[in-house]
RNA sequence: CGCGGGGUAGAGCAGUCUGGAAGCUCGUCGGGCUCAUAACCCGGAGGUCGUAGGUUCAAAUCCUUCCCCCGCAA
């Protein structure tokens, strides 16, 4: 059997690599990056592909750089057949794709040439797309432009969310990067080159604050974005000044907006309603009014507290309609 | 010792500063009103106030120990 190095760190690579073992190949080596503080106490905690690694036996390698010479001279010595990655982290030179000998392979999460980058499951949802799906590509010098080798399209569902997604392709991802290694072992691989362009943005690495709702934007678009960063990084805005994450929500149908929207109105005897105000908080949930649409919110946390449905939530906060969500913790 | 919030009835909270009868909203059970109801009215059940000590005539409340949950930062 075909000897493999693996590149990886989070969850999505461990189920790569279980997939791997699984399929009977040696993985002769990981390399992953270097344990990192975590949690309320600071304390250092290996990435999961360390913790999967380490439970099967297999020796790792957990470089600050890659690139650097002497890593190249560990992954000679090994003399792997493939070198398979998925989700490592850091940019891998030339020096090492060149070292294995049927080529570097990569498991990337989108249909490859959209959505390159760090974070193609999570853009995919947030951008409505119907379809996405894993690909895997022989890697080149280039972000994620790398010959094709197989792909498998994956339907979004209008539930879908990042964590769903995620173990839906990785999954995939792992049998075909398996299918992959056998048709190259075989000869009978074929390579195709990506078009230049990507038909989408770059898939830019998310942060914590990337996740800050903007109320301008419509209901349906606040509505995938709560589903497309769940669990990571997670959606917030701020009521009172403080944080309140919104975990589910469901936009509100259009005519049952406008009278919700009216007897907020005529309560507030003002103008109109603002792009997060509260429209209606009762016993038929928590309603925002958006840039367009209203958006119903159906499980929320406040800081320090637990997560929880709207009507718990209500319950203890005594929220009213016309009070405000904002982007801006000091209001 | 990174910063901070919290653990009170099945759920969500108030009460803690200024010790002195265990409360609120919802749920639940029973009854009533109603053509009817998730609406309204009346009544009931349900809590070792996270744990272990201490102070006190008296502790959910003050002091100390420990456990657990959560937000931020990294």
């Amino acid at each position: 059997m075909a000897s493999v190095v693996f590149l990886g760190t989070p969850d999505f690579a461990a189920g790569i690599l279980q997939g791997l073992v699984d399929a009977g190949y040696e993985v002769s080596a990981v390399f992953t990056q270097p344990d990192r503080p975590k949690g309320r106490k600071g304390l250092l905690q290996m990435p999961p592909v360390k913790e999967l690694a380490l439970k099967l036996g297999i020796p790792v390698f957990q470089p600050v750089k890659i690139r650097e010479e002497e890593n190249v001279r560990i992954l000679q010595e090994l003399h792997p057949d493939f070198i398979a990655c998925a989700a490592f982290g850091q940019i891998i030179p030339q020096s090492i794709l060149d070292i294995p000998l049927y080529g570097c392979l990569n498991v990337h999460a989108s249909l490859l040439p959209a959505w390159r980058g760090a974070a193609p499951i999570q853009w995919s949802i947030l951008s409505g797309d119907r379809t996405t799906g894993v690909t895997i590509m022989r890697m080149n010098a280039g972000l994620d432009t790398g010959d094709m080798i197989l792909k498998k399209e994956v339907e979004i569902g209008p539930d879908e969310t990042g964590d769903s997604l995620f173990d839906v392709l990785m999954a995939d991802g792992a049998g075909l990067l398996v299918q992959a290694m056998e048709q190259i072992l075989e000869g009978s691989a074929v390579y195709t080159p990506q078009p230049e362009e990507s038909p989408t943005p770059y898939a830019k690495m998310l942060k914590r604050q990337s996740g800050l709702i903007d109320w301008s934007q419509s209901a349906a678009q606040i509505e995938r974005m709560i589903r497309a960063f769940d669990s990571w990084p997670g959606t917030y805005t701020y009521l009172n000044g403080k944080t309140l994450k919104i975990l589910k929500a469901r936009p509100v149908p259009a005519h049952e907006a406008e009278q919700m929207k009216q007897k907020a109105l005529s309560l507030s005897g003002c103008g109109k309603a603002a792009a997060g105000e509260i429209l209606y908080a009762g016993k038929e949930g928590l309603v925002v009014q958006t840039g367009d649409g209203a958006l119903r919110l159906l499980e929320v946390q406040l800081e320090g507290k637990k997560r929880m449905d709207a009507a718990s939530f209500l319950r203890g906060c005594h929220l009213q309609a016309g009070g405000m969500l904002t982007g801006d913790k000091s209001l």
